[in-house]
RNA sequence: GUGGGUGUAGCUCAACGGUUAGAGCACUGGGUUGUGGACCCAGUGGCUGAGGGUUCAAAUCCCUUCACUCACCCCA
């Protein structure tokens, strides 16, 4: 028989590895809380054409990367590859617009794409995604790179950068891609197969390509960043100046721009450079249209993503101070009889007591005990039993002593152990 | 989808084409009656990823396939 295995890309997710996926949770939700975000959890599935309006039919994403599906009804259904499309779409069905001035939401979970996975990369991955509705003030682009550098903070992540762009509006973007697309074309014959696709399609991205000579060209090319019109440059210059207010660094990349069609003005990167070739593990940016293009109200919108199993890779986690454990080993039938009465006792105080199933010599419980690193442990058999008490030791102090057996004497005789 | 690297015990890895495929870690038991970590002894554990081929003989060489991994594309 074949072994059953995950499919490719996906991946179990325990020991270390979630403990640090529930310190980021952690540390994220207690900072949207302080920022005023209300946490909203959102369908994984959708209907395909969601995410086919909301991030743009000629991205990579949708044309290759989906894992779509026909339902028994004939509808066409994708697993969510991002998180904004449903937030937009929720934040129209439940009507929050008209109940709020400005929406502010976060949304835990995990996201799917079909791609070939490597370092940092899954076909099922986990994103923190952050969205503010209904505000186009750069007050609220810099807020949020601000929470970022708070939460990065806080998880001991040093070796980052923020970099920083503006892809502007419709407006600007259009007249800068007819000078773009003029520049190149001088330069075709330098520029590698991919980037010759990408003149037709999305020159902007000509500034994502890593081929030397693409980037030699690239590099003496106009940017956008100089050509932006003048609201479009108002609002990146307080963006600036916010961001010096918080005290955050950042690192202006005029050669940033983004894989989905929906952002305007601010994009950003949060890079690291230990996470090989996907080093971008925090993204986000601006999205004035999206709501409206989706039907809504004229709502601007901005947000970030933050890719979980990649911060989870910088993530230094602190070893937390625990409270005390305790073990229960037991030699003989009548001593093992009191395993329930012990739990009840115990677990009902919120204290935890770990015991072996199987009982076997003391010496292998008191190895079991060990290895569980219990702090204390309960030695009870028939010699106790006959006295009315239950021993004691301390595995650290590697000391021991009796105890009343009767389980309150004995839980306000451990209660005293724990405040010394 | 395109390349490169790697598949041997639960984990990390050995084994020139030649005995019964080994070691460390982990696990289990023991090292005077009922006391942990260190140390010592013993034990469990493998269709060498799968399938085919070459050979007297294959973990080892060849082909196919699958998986993992890194990179490209793209992205968090």
């Amino acid at each position: 028989m074949e072994k059953l295995k995950t499919l490719r890309g996906f991946r179990d997710i325990f020991g270390d590895e979630i403990n640090t996926f529930q310190h980021i949770e952690h540390v994220t939700r207690k900072y949207c809380k302080l920022l005023g975000f209300a946490e909203i959890a959102i369908p994984v599935l959708e209907k395909t054409e969601l995410f086919v309006r909301s991030i743009g039919d000629t991205t990579d994403i949708v044309e290759k990367e989906m894992f779509t599906f026909i339902d028994k009804g004939g509808d066409s259904l994708t697993l969510r590859p991002e998180a904004t499309a449903g937030i937009v779409r929720a934040y129209l069905q439940e009507g929050m617009y008209a109940k709020e001035r400005v929406s502010k939401l976060f949304c835990i979970g995990p996201m799917f794409r079909h791609e070939k996975p490597q370092k940092g990369r899954f076909r099922e991955f986990h994103q923190i995604d952050v969205e503010v509705f209904g505000i186009d003030d750069p007050l609220v682009d810099a807020e949020l790179m601000w929470m970022i550098f708070l939460i990065l903070n806080e998880l001991g992540v040093d070796s980052y950068g923020i970099e920083i762009n503006s892809v502007g509006c419709p407006g600007c973007r259009e007249t800068f891609k007819k000078v773009l697309v003029s520049y190149f074309e001088t330069k075709k014959n330098e520029l590698c197969e991919d980037c010759i696709r990408r003149l037709q399609r999305n020159p902007l991205r000509i500034f994502d390509c890593k081929n030397a000579k693409c980037i030699e060209v690239s590099q003496k090319s106009p940017f956008l960043f100089d050509y932006l019109c003048v609201t479009c440059n108002e609002h990146f210059d307080m963006l600036l100046k916010h961001l010096e207010g918080f005290g955050v660094a950042y690192i202006i990349n005029k050669r940033l721009v983004r894989g989905l069609d929906y952002y305007t003005k601010t994009v950003f990167e949060v890079t690291s450079d230990k996470l090989g070739a996907q080093k971008a593990f925090i993204a986000g940016g601006r999205y004035d249209n999206l709501v409206e293009e989706m039907g809504g109200p004229s709502a601007p919108g901005y947000g970030f993503a933050i890719g979980v199993e990649r911060l989870a890779l910088l993530t230094k986690m602190k070893e937390l101070p625990k409270q005390p454990s305790y073990f229960f080993a037991y030699v003989g039938d009548r001593a093992k009889a009191y395993i329930v009465p012990m739990l009840r006792t115990f677990v009902k105080e919120g204290l935890s007591l770990s015991y072996s199933y199987e009982g076997k010599s003391l010496k292998s419980q008191m190895r079991y005990a060990d290895s569980l690193h219990a702090d204390f442990v309960f030695i009870l058999g028939d010699e106790e039993i006959g006295k009315h008490i239950i021993v004691l030791r301390d595995m650290r102090k590697k000391i021991q002593f009796e105890l009343p057996l009767e389980p309150s004497k004995l839980l306000q005789e451990v209660k005293k152990l724990i405040t010394q």
